[in-house]
Order: structure tokens, then C-alpha cells, then sequence
DNA sequence: CAATGTATGTACTAGTTAGTTAGTTATACT
DNA sequence: AGTATAACTAACTAACTAGTACATACATTG
């Protein structure tokens, strides 16, 4: 990595480098399948935006569908591995649910990709979702960190006893989700754009209110 | 309708109608559109799924785009017309933003066609919106209901006056929307069906209690 | 009943697109 | 140095796909 040719721009053949090449047509292909979907997206096209060839794609990913789904592989696996450094174990259970609100927030914010990857495979009915070993068998931390923060909160007698950790991660990721995923028919429709960063912290709030308030109804 | 010739069935070349003609085409298409996406769907496809041919869809709509514009049009002017039929001024203001969450809540389950629709609408960031002159200049009877049952609630002192009905418009929309399009890959995910039926009463609560603790806390 | 425009069907085309064939070049290992 | 193999490239192809040219049947009206 230190030590370069000297004459070896970006435009040169690049050196062989089979990790580089991968990971590039990968990184490539989410933003092309994120951009304009799974039958929108264009073998070709992602090839252009490459230093490589379309041949390659083919060389280490099969092909169109085999190349859509190892973006999804990895746009999950990255962001189980963000949600399993959460570490909100120790904070009072009113505060954790807060920092767990807000995590997926920002998270969300900042990873329109991967909220869009979502979106289109929901188009597909999840169908190569349940293709994939990886993601079909995959744990999720924040379900697990959610359940025990419940579980606390419940203990103190802060949190009504009758909500599923599974509903409160539910109604975060709703407004999380649709937040970035509706954007734009959201803003054609209504005129209001709810990415504004002017009204980012009022949202970031609001979600951890919302939660709260249902977690600690009384009834 | 009561009178028909006899030896008549579907396959026949059906009898000269113009708008029969343009409305099956329309119908075909926006199940085609919603289940494959603006890029998946086939105009040849839809035109083997009417009693026409793709000739007629050229003739009536111009174009595979013109055509998925006029089934976004038709999508949403529908439902434009149903939230105008919404009643809701009568009733206390409680009870009319639980049932304008539960029609929300009815609309959305029901027409999953739609909310297919308004997901790919936003993959390719609302442009088709933005260029219907239909579309873009719609009115929101909802919003308009919310905004009068608010003023009501602040009236009574029961609803706090710092809510703008965006954003529970946003609140009841977010909800409903996950709920309808992330289906599938919270499924295939969390092993979890968020249309089950008998899980749908809970669900169908739960909206208008978050949103109506959330417009009643106290701060 | 002629004529005129609307509605419809058949067959085609130009351009695109996923995937392949047939190789070449660099690198690691002996 | 020689060689096996991994990494890579350019050019090709078969199938598909949106859109069109052209011909014709039907219906309405003067």
C-alpha cells in the first residue's frame, strides 16, 4: 500500500489485485442496484463504472442475480455488525430505548442504500433474502438488546408488561424506514421534506418519544 | 350487461369498446407496474394479459412510461376519493383520530397494490409524480381532516399544540405503509407476518394508541 | 350508402442486454 | 528459468424489448 509505482494513476491498468477488483464491482453494484433497482440496474453499466471489465463480474459473482444478492449479504452483515457494538446494557431502560431510537435514526439517515436495497427487495418478496443462507438464518442484536432492555424497564415497573420487544421494533423501524424510504413521494405530494436537516433533531426526538410514551402508558 | 350474444366467451374478439379496452389495459398494467417494478414490468407482457394488443397500448397511452404514470395517476386520485368520504368532524376529536388511523390502517392493508406503487415511485425519487401535472397538484383531504380535528383536540385542551398534523400524518403513514411494504423481508427476517390476521386487530389498536398518547402526554 | 375517423390486429425493426467464447497477461511456486 | 494457475480483456451472440409501419375492420354521420 506504501510503497507505488510512480506511473500508475488511476486510469492505468491497475495492478492485479483479485480483493480490490471484488470489492470494487460490489460496491459499484449497490449503488447501481440501489439507484434503479434489480431489473433497472445494468450488468453493463456497473461494469463502465469499474476499473474492470463485465467478464469479471461473471468471473467472481455468476452473475446479475448472483451479484444482487452478495450486495444484500453485505449491506445486512454490515449493519448487524454496527448494531452488535450497541451497548446500551448499562444505561437506565428509559434512557437505552432512546439510544437504541436514536441509532436507528441516524443509521438509517446515513444509509439510504441499504434502506433502498430493502425496499426493492420487498418488491421481489423477499425472494432472494430466503435464497441466501447468510441472510435467511441471520440473528439480529438489536431485537436481542431490545429484549432485555424491556426486560429491565418491566423489572422497575417502568414499562407496561404487555408490549412485544418485536412491536417496539417495529414502530422504531416504521418511522425510521419510511422516513428515508418515502422521501421523495413524501416531498412530491405534501411539499415537506423530512430529511431537512433543520428538522432532524425534532424527528430524532419524536421517535423516542412516541416509544416511550407507549412503552409507559398507563391502561 | 343482461343481454349478450350467445356464443360470445372471453376469448372471442371482444365487441368494439374503447373504454373497455383502455380500462383493461390500465387494470393489467398497474398489476404488472406494482408487482415488477417500472423496469421489470413487460409491455408485452401486459398486452398478452388484456384481450388487446400492444398496438392499443401505444394508441391509448403512448408509451410504457405515459402508461405507468396514468396507473399512478388512477392509483392515487382512488384514493384521494376515498379519504374525501372520510366523516370524521362529529366525533370527539379522540375518537376521530383513532378512526382516521383505522381507515389509514383499512386503506393500506387492502390496497397492496398501491403501496407496491408509491415504493417504486420513490426508487426513481418521485420523478413521475413530479411530471403529472394530476399528481403533483393533488390535494390531501386527509391532512385537511387531521389539521380541523386538531384545532378541535387543542380547543378542549386535551391535545398538546405543539403537533403539526404533518407529522401525524407522517406517524399514521409510516405505520401503515411498514406494516403493507416491508412484509416481506421483515419476514423473511424477524420470522414474523406483520399482515397475520390475527394480529391484525392488535395492530390495528396499537396506531391510533401511539398516536393519541403521543397528542395527549404531557410535557 | 358512401365516406370518414376511430379502433384494432399483424408483422416487423432497431437497439439493448445478459451471458459466453476464446483467448492473454501477471504472479506464485518449483 | 520454466510452468501452472489465477486474474484479466476484448469481441461476440442469442434472446429480448420498446416502439412502429402498415393494413383493415367497424361504426357513425351526412
Amino acid at each position: 500500500m506504501a510503497t507505488q509505482t510512480p506511473d500508475s494513476p488511476a486510469t492505468a491498468p491497475a495492478a492485479r489485485d483479485a480483493e480490490r477488483t471484488r470489492s470494487e464491482i460490489l460496491a459499484v453494484a449497490r449503488r447501481e442496484f440501489a439507484d434503479k433497482g434489480f431489473a433497472g440496474a445494468r450488468v453493463d453499466e456497473i461494469a463502465a463504472k469499474t476499473r474492470t471489465t463485465k467478464r469479471m463480474i461473471y468471473y467472481y459473482f455468476g452473475g446479475k442475480e448472483s451479484l444482487y444478492i452478495a450486495v444484500l449479504e453485505q449491506a445486512y452483515t454490515g449493519i448487524r455488525a454496527l448494531e452488535q457494538q450497541v451497548d446500551v446494557e448499562h444505561l437506565d431502560p428509559a434512557e437505552a430505548i432512546r439510544q437504541l431510537a436514536a441509532l436507528t435514526f441516524d443509521h438509517h439517515e446515513s444509509h439510504p442504500d441499504f434502506i433502498r436495497l430493502v425496499s426493492i427487495e420487498n418488491i421481489h418478496h423477499a425472494r432472494h433474502i430466503a435464497r441466501s443462507d447468510i441472510l435467511a438464518g441471520l440473528a439480529n442484536p438489536a431485537l436481542d438488546a431490545l429484549t432485555r432492555i424491556l426486560d429491565r424497564g418491566r423489572a422497575t415497573g417502568r414499562f407496561r408488561r404487555d408490549v412485544e420487544p418485536i412491536d417496539v421494533h417495529m414502530m422504531i423501524s416504521a418511522f425510521c424506514v419510511f422516513r428515508t424510504a418515502n422521501r421523495y413521494t413524501f416531498n412530491a405530494i405534501f411539499k415537506w421534506d423530512m430529511l431537512d436537516p433543520d428538522r432532524r433533531d425534532h424527528y430524532r426526538t419524536m421517535i423516542g418519544d412516541i416509544v416511550l410514551e407507549y412503552l409507559t402508558a398507563s391502561r
